[in-house]
DNA sequence: AAAAATTACTTTAAGCTTAAAATAAATTCG
DNA sequence: CGAATTTATTTTAAGCTTAAAGTAATTTTT
């Protein structure tokens, strides 16, 4: 409500702000931490495990779940990356056989991308051990703390888009 | 042959994986949506306000707290990045005159690198700014949820901690 | 002190990522 | 219908990112 006293930190030597928006962004570093760590942790087990990379994973997994495919927009929405980016991960992914490409045929502008037989077998077996990584680093958290973070989480996002609103999108 | 012992639900994903730990792995792909879209939001806004990238800021902002300056190594670690990474950002910042650097003078491998006068202000400047963005980004959290919040992800660092001690590190 | 190991940093090659501009097809509108 | 707009994708240029290999200085070991 009305403003405290702020009380400084010994190990804080910046300039005091004109309002005490610290906290939000002490929240918001320890978010960044949290997912760079993980995310890096992930990246490195896909390398070294099955040499494959967190792009064409997620990927992967976007297209596991569309049997009939998807189109390169819908990719991209869904994995919120540029357009740009797809059309160069899609190009390997191909190269490699794990992708079939074909253009629609309700609009000669989209391309139906959807996973080979090949590829939907590595990655089936990629993702069974990868969802064992991710329960093993959220291991620590009991059931209720996981059910908290979850809500607390769809909070946080959802406060996000607010905020995104009117700005630019 | 034998692989269509596998009941598929016509709309319903995959198989039923040996162990649930389906949860877990909502957990962490909400925790990454999160942290991609408000930080894909504070690169644009850091673009089109101060056409500066979030990495040169993160970079600038831990030189902030150092004003002796730090080394590469140190950046390396506190940013979780790579040194070869880091020896690009430093190069292009020392170019445009945010940074200085210069040999260690206890030891001829290591450089001590610090912002300019001019560097810090235009730092500053943006933080100042950039804080509040944070604070309206969270801002639908009440300050017990972003408490609640901050203590979950505490323990979500450690645990993932936890399960990559041996692995790798 | 010489050899071995470690530490600090750079370089390289490959891939990821974006914004902006370009192309082409489809849709909307006058 | 034909022009203007929107939508789907690609291309380009610049920068970010990493792992791995390389260089050089320091520290540890023998």
């Amino acid at each position: 409500m009305d403003d405290q006293t702020i009380p400084l930190d010994a190990e804080t030597k910046a300039v005091e702000m004109p309002e005490h928006h610290r906290d939000e962004l002490r929240l918001w570093l320890r978010l960044l931490t949290c997912s760079t760590l993980i995310e890096g942790e992930i990246r490195r087990r896909l390398r070294d495990r099955f040499d494959v990379t967190l792009p064409r994973f997620d990927l992967m997994a976007q297209l596991d779940k569309a049997p009939d495919g998807m189109t390169l927009s819908d990719l991209s929405k869904r994995m919120m990356v540029s357009n740009g980016n797809l059309t160069g991960l899609v190009d390997r992914l191909v190269t490699s056989g794990h992708l079939e490409r074909r253009v629609s045929e309700t609009d000669r502008r989209a391309q139906m991308v959807r996973l080979t037989k090949a590829g939907q077998d590595e990655f089936r077996s990629m993702a069974a051990e990868h969802e064992g990584w991710i329960a093993d680093l959220f291991g620590d958290l009991t059931q209720k703390e996981q059910k908290d973070l979850m809500r607390l989480l769809a909070k946080t996002k959802n406060s996000a888009r607010r905020a995104m609103m009117g700005g630019s999108q």
